[in-house]
DNA sequence: GCCGTTTTCGGCCCGACTGTTTTCAGTCG
């Protein structure tokens, strides 16, 4: 899979031509980068197929280039660009307040090529002094080094929330505060996000200003404006906050919420109708005449479009969908009647069947099953056939006890060889079969891929568990081809899972939708270890709503009946 | 280098904040 590695190599190129000054090529060069990030097959394939040219961005020369790259692992053109430039660009692009012309600049005059050498020179105090330069700037630059030392990563969602409720308290306590949004990757419900964005509506910016940058916890502040100030908190996380006006409130908020590709197209549609879009609002081009601004409905309408949910807004078809009227009507929380995935003290969760059963109901859920692991050394403390029959005891007797429904089930390692080490016929007695990969999780894909679907082929399996055991911010995801996957789960009536837990977010939204395209349905589960867990359905909803899923594609949201037909096998 | 609901040529999103200088370039989102 060289998906990735393209990836770097288009980006890089891009960074060298920005900082050559080539016009207009870098955001080529990044356009068909970002494109290619995002394909959910191995993109060697599309290439034997002979449609690079149809990846959007992709045209005759970079798609030479990757083609170059499929074939030789090396692209000649990138070598020798790298050998024209001799800095290390890749390194110094990341330290803030740093670009591409300062780092032209710091070259020429003080031949600095990479970390080391500017470090060195600002040490020196010979930054300060050159034109454009000054103490200020050595400063920030200085720190930006320290930062990168310690490179903060992103943080998962799910401890962003708490975050955002904290900074949301704090502002909506002020009575010249009007309205607080969270808008950035967060309110598109990504797994993972980098800095909160708050937008408020709020008459005087001024007074905002001075108690967003005074409340606890702030450790630096990184800009303070008029309208718009950026702060650090304790825990390394960067929140930027912005102050409008009622009337541009739906223009900020399609700004903020982003995602920056999809505003960029909005604001191309704008144009082809003479008119213009920032974050104050939409106008005519000429003549400044107001359009619309008030709400992101407003404006959506006035361009043609139907309203878009932020999940969406990643300019992947959704404009296009919007424009046809073709947009789906996506899973909300209140959708879901119950979740699957749900361990408890007879494999290695903490709570008994019964403390998780009266937990999801009082959630208000309406079903849950229980998928203890089953399997091998390398899980704690694994149901085996032996202790089979007393859990499902167990799981009957809380049927008895709570109004909700519970399905029996476990979670069965899929073995290093594709096999399950449980018979065919045993596990039919079991309502829900989920099947995960756990161990020997460095197989190459053709192998691995191989291992998971003879597994889906070969046993009754109800859900693939988080179909890429990957662990957020820690563990890649296995080397697996998914489309075979989800033509093998499509054939044989198998649900992908959509994992809610904080660390997994497994299957992420680009790839449920991919799944969604090959005509794959899901299951949603929270792999809860313990009673707490039971929440994070919410953030499995997130990811469905991410992949374009309506209620039809997810089991959740399903009556009994018809899960129970489904189930069957 | 890519792309097309005015286009196969001529565009390519748009504005705030900072630091440095004194009207603006660079960076960022």
């Amino acid at each position: 899979m060289k998906n990735q590695l393209i990836v770097k190599i288009l980006n890089n190129i891009a960074d060298i031509l920005e900082l050559q000054e080539v016009e207009f090529k870098p955001i080529a060069y990044r356009r068909a980068a970002q494109s290619i990030e995002s394909l959910s097959e191995d993109i060697a394939d599309i290439y034997e197929r002979n449609e690079l040219e149809e990846i959007p961005g992709v045209g005759k020369h970079i798609g030479e280039k990757i083609a170059e790259i499929i074939e030789t692992g090396k692209l000649k053109y990138y070598e020798k660009l790298k050998k024209e430039i001799k800095i290390d660009l890749e390194q110094l692009n990341e330290i803030p307040g740093l670009g591409p012309k300062k780092i032209k600049f710091l070259y020429k005059t003080l031949d600095v090529r990479d970390l080391k050498d500017l470090e060195k020179v600002l040490k020196q105090h010979k930054v300060r002094e050159l034109e454009g330069f000054g103490e200020k700037t050595e400063e920030t630059l200085l720190h930006g080094i320290e930062l990168l030392k310690k490179r903060p990563s992103r943080f998962l969602y799910f401890h962003a929330i708490s975050i955002v409720e904290m900074v949301k308290k704090n502002l909506e306590s002020y009575d010249f505060v009007k309205k607080v949004e969270v808008a950035g990757s967060f309110r598109r419900g990504k797994e993972t996000v980098g800095d909160l964005d708050i937008l408020v509506v709020s008459s005087q910016p001024a007074k905002v200003m001075d108690v967003f940058i005074k409340m606890k916890d702030v450790i630096e502040v990184l800009a303070k404006g008029g309208t718009k100030s950026s702060i650090r908190l304790s825990n390394g996380m960067q929140v930027d906050l912005r102050v409008v006006h009622e009337k541009e409130y739906g223009a900020a908020l399609l700004y903020f919420i982003g995602s920056k590709d999809h505003n960029v197209e909005l604001r191309k549609v704008a144009l082809k109708r003479g008119w213009t879009l920032n974050e104050y609002g939409l106008t005519t081009l000429m003549g400044n005449k107001w359009i619309a601004g008030r709400t992101q409905e407003d404006i959506y309408r006035k361009l043609g479009l139907r309203f878009i949910e932020p999940e969406l807004r990643e300019n992947k078809g959704e404009l296009e969908a919007a424009r046809l009227g073709k947009l789906p009507a996506l899973v909300t929380v209140k959708d879901i009647k119950g979740v699957f995935h749900n361990h408890t003290t007879w494999s290695d969760g903490h709570n008994s069947h019964l403390e998780m059963a009266q937990k999801a109901e009082e959630l208000g859920l309406k079903f849950m099953s229980f998928n203890d692991h089953f399997g091998h050394i390398g899980i704690t403390n694994p149901l085996t056939e032996k202790r089979l029959g007393k859990y499902l005891q167990e799981i009957d007797k809380v049927q008895k006890k709570v109004g909700i429904k519970v399905f029996t089930g476990v979670e069965i390692d899929i073995l290093k060889d594709g096999t399950l080490p449980l018979s065919q016929a045993k596990l039919r007695k079991l309502d829900v079969v989920i099947a995960s990969v756990h161990v020997a999780i460095n197989m190459k894909e053709k192998e691995m891929t191989k291992r998971v679907c003879n597994a889906l082929s070969n046993y009754p399996i109800n859900i693939l568990g988080h179909p890429q055991d990957r662990l957020l911010l820690e563990r890649e995801p296995l080397a697996l081809n998914l489309d075979k996957v989800f033509d093998a789960a499509k054939k044989h009536d198998v649900f992908m899972e959509i994992n809610g837990s904080p660390k997994r977010m497994d299957l992420p939204g680009e790839l449920v939708k991919a799944g969604l395209d090959a005509g794959c349905k899901f299951a949603l589960s929270t792999d809860a270890h313990d009673t707490s867990h039971l929440t994070f359905y919410p953030l499995a909803v997130n990811l469905a709503r991410r992949g374009w899923v309506e209620q039809k594609h997810l089991l959740n949201c399903w009556s009994f009946g018809k899960i129970e037909k489904a189930l069957q096998k």
